[in-house]
DNA sequence: TTTAGATTCTAATTGATGTTAGATTGAGTA
DNA sequence: TACTCAATCTAACATCAATTAGAATCTAAA
């Protein structure tokens, strides 16, 4: 058996890529269980064992997959973030945020689904695994409302912890309806971010 | 091979139900890839193959999860809005089928984890049997928002298809937080139909 | 008590999956 | 040219899942 140590011969390194990507493919429509090595390793034209040439196990594999799903969206979410000014008022960094994630999940929405999709029905180690930089994505969040709470800019009354929870829904579900919806990821943060913002209600009639 | 007709006997009824019970929980846990007819089987005190007296096959055991998870939303949601005033509000009307839609998921959740959890893994030949009764229950929202429109209490500028779309994720998403969150069902319809409604963001500082 | 029908079990069968060891190929290098 | 080593393939192995046929058991009515 051949032991891997951290591989970056040029070749080597875009097949992995490729074994990931299909990976991600198979996992996002098929799931943990139902996603065979025969299959990701037929998709791109290689024969089932060769794919243990670059990944110790199935379980490997897979969790790579996760894991780089959420490090994608965390990536995109902070680039979204700095392009703001010097001062963003909370508005501002909200839909960035929001605008961020939709990017994310929406664009690559192969490994997003695949993680999404998996969460806890994956092997305990794998989805262990992940939990670090799931932790680490969602203290930002936590942070952006904490600022915002003490800034005052938040409503009375709102509890920043479901309110957190609430958007993450919404964002999340997208993934399940973007592809029919016809609308532009830019227009779904917009109208998101609006919604979590103002409401829907118009008072007063 | 026995040919299964409608069967009404009392003990076949219960038998069936506990299957359906048990299938639920492991679907819901493990996905349809990841769920065996032996854990079903096993987790009722029965064999495997006792199973295929009571359903055709594993396809068929599915479907049935998957069609009662809907089903059970749906008339829980009814009832919760049939307890309002002869002439609800807007906020009335949401309120109730927010605290309808959630306490159907998560008081029932094995059941809906299963449907939400496996949208799209299983065959589609199971997807599509359940898409009647989804649409169904679809429509209620729609409809719930096209009135709220026609009598004027929606703010200018939002989407009612993105709003039905958002409030569908957090409600769902929450599945998956709320045995962690410890917040009662109440508690968390109430503050999301307050969020949907109002927002989060105080203006005018 | 007998008996027919309902229900469950038992013991295969068939097919597919993750994994491995060893053989094979192919590109660069001494 | 020979050699090395990365990369891949091939052909197994062991396991386990869905399904089935028929035997066994249980239940209620005659």
């Amino acid at each position: 058996m051949t032991i891997k140590v951290t591989n970056t011969t040029k070749k080597s390194s875009v097949t992995r890529q490729l074994i990931l990507d299909a990976a991600a493919k198979k996992l996002s429509r098929h799931g943990y269980h139902g996603t065979y090595l025969k299959d990701i390793a037929e998709s791109i034209n290689m024969q089932a064992g060769s794919l243990y040439y670059h990944f110790n196990s199935k379980e490997a594999l897979m969790q790579e997959v996760l894991n780089k799903s959420v490090q994608l969206i965390h990536d995109i979410v902070d680039y979204e973030v700095e392009q703001l000014s010097e001062t963003p008022t909370f508005p501002d960094l909200l839909r960035a945020a929001i605008r961020g994630h939709l990017i994310a999940i929406l664009r690559h929405s192969d490994y997003t689904l695949a993680s999404i999709r998996n969460y806890g029905q994956v092997p305990e180690a794998v989805h262990n695994a992940a939990q670090p930089d799931r932790d680490a994505y969602e203290n930002f969040w936590r942070n952006l409302f904490e600022q915002a709470e003490k800034d005052g800019v938040i409503r009375t009354g709102v509890d920043k912890h479901l309110l957190r929870l609430a958007i993450f829904g919404s964002m999340n579900w997208a993934t399940i309806w973007y592809v029919d919806s016809g609308a532009s990821v830019e227009e779904i943060a917009e109208s998101q971010a609006d919604l979590f913002l103002n409401g829907c209600y118009r008072k007063g009639v």
